[in-house]
DNA sequence: CGTAAATTTGATAGTGGTCAAAATTCGTGG
DNA sequence: CCACGAATTTTGACCACTATCAAATTTACG
């Protein structure tokens, strides 16, 4: 599947990953904590936006509501569920501590996914007509705004191109993989995280069934990738994030090619 | 995979679809392209932006390469590649006649994928700080931006539900279904499409092999819901669209369920 | 018109899905 | 705090869909 142009390609790509910002240096983390908490505080002191408590469960907005309101996450977990007319749902996105929802509904006038807390937090609410009022005022928040919609529209680039490039396994690896960068961009730890989801779900947001999601943890932990906690096997001990990196390298290239 | 909530959830996804605007008539079709039309003519009178011509194989931006301009396609095909450290490649989008491109470069200060054209056509080049400027005194302009970008989350959402949930020969005559749909709102004949990709270019957008791919089209074609035109088996007529999205439908209850 | 590229089609193999059963965990009330 | 039933998770066996490999055919292009 690579074709004959992936080197030159490769290196354009580490070019970019690597020239302003590293992604996955402690430095790095430290500066979107900061990007985070600094948005938080200009969108607060800006707009005073109304706090909401969520619980696991609690719906922020349902597909087909009318549009109106755009939600920042300050802290909790939230999953966005897309519907098609057929009555398929699937979870396309997850949503932590800094992550705009709602971008979704600007289009058409009506949100056109669920969004669901998984875990209990705060959203600040924010109507978008007075969102874009202040944004006339004071340019730092439209910058803030465009950026997180790019961001999202990059993730989602991302995850697709995982879902579509990625076996099984190493799909679940970057999944955990991803889920520590968001926990350390957020602030929060990173050697642990408690997944707040079933293996049912992850494996819908995955494109895999629950049984391979439940097959691909067990073979990660096997291999010393990750670690099950004492008590309970939701919470999930990550020694080395490069380690998972390094797994999902390793299902790509099955033979070293040794010559 | 269908939970037990599913027949409720179906009843709201179609309030949401049938609500202030239906997808599939013509009438709605012509709407999208009156939205297009109008959408570049305020571009147009707004900022007079620079046009610039594209053939097949035209690179209008490169990962890694410093963000400035966005991009909105006036004729044309473009595909958006993503790039991955480690030299994956996938396509990850496709852009038609008022699409809007380079969302990616906001958020980082460069571009994250490669657009490159497919088909011969012309792309207006708008600086990004001009178009913020103008924005401020235009406030159509804001809406416009505003409605791509939620767009184009939408349209992401959608590709990675398609990949998850849809067995190969379903994605692929969604792949059509949709190829035909954005053509009918540039306001391009829809009952023949020329596929301006090779098998292996959509295998990869789609997440199969091009093996796959020319043997679901080979499928489609026997079940008489797509031919292939006399000459070059890259135009395909479609003669009914809703074919294709009952295809998907039967592809989805493999048994009718006869009891 | 000839060569290289793209496409189709067939044969075979493997990843991941499906079905099933056992084990573990969670939630709730005694 | 413990117990019990429901839900979740794990693991195994089997199979289907799709990938892989290969060869023949068609198409594109210099």
């Amino acid at each position: 599947m690579h074709s004959e142009t992936t080197l030159p390609r490769l290196a354009r790509a580490l070019a970019a990953v690597c020239g302003p910002v590293r992604e996955t240096d402690i430095s790095a983390s430290q500066q979107a904590g900061y990007r985070i908490s600094g948005a938080l505080k200009l969108l607060s002191d800006a707009l005073a936006p109304a706090r909401r408590m969520l619980h696991a469960g609690d719906v922020i907005y349902q597909a087909g509501e009318q549009f109106g309101n755009l939600y920042i996450l300050n802290s909790g977990l939230v999953k966005i569920v897309n519907l098609s007319v057929d009555g398929r749902q699937q979870v396309v996105g997850l949503n932590f501590r800094g992550d705009w929802l709602g971008f979704d509904g600007i289009a058409h006038g009506r949100y056109s996914c669920d969004a669901v807390a998984i875990d209990t937090g705060e959203v600040w609410v924010i109507r978008y007509d007075a969102l874009l009022v202040a944004c006339a005022v004071q340019p730092a928040l439209l910058a803030l705004l465009h950026e997180a919609m790019s961001r999202e529209i990059g993730r989602d680039r991302d995850a697709l191109m995982s879902v579509c490039t990625l076996p099984a396994d190493a799909r679940v690896a970057d999944f955990l993989r991803s889920w520590a960068q968001s926990q350390a961009d957020g602030g929060m730890r990173t050697d642990e995280i408690t997944l707040r989801m079933t293996r049912a779900e992850i494996g819908n947001y995955l494109g895999m069934t629950l049984e391979t999601v439940s097959r691909s943890l067990s073979k990660l932990a096997r291999d010393k990738v990750i670690a099950f906690a004492e008590k309970g096997r939701r919470n999930v001990r990550i020694p080395d994030v490069e380690a998972l990196s390094a797994f999902v390298q390793r299902c790509l290239t099955p033979v070293p090619m040794l010559q």
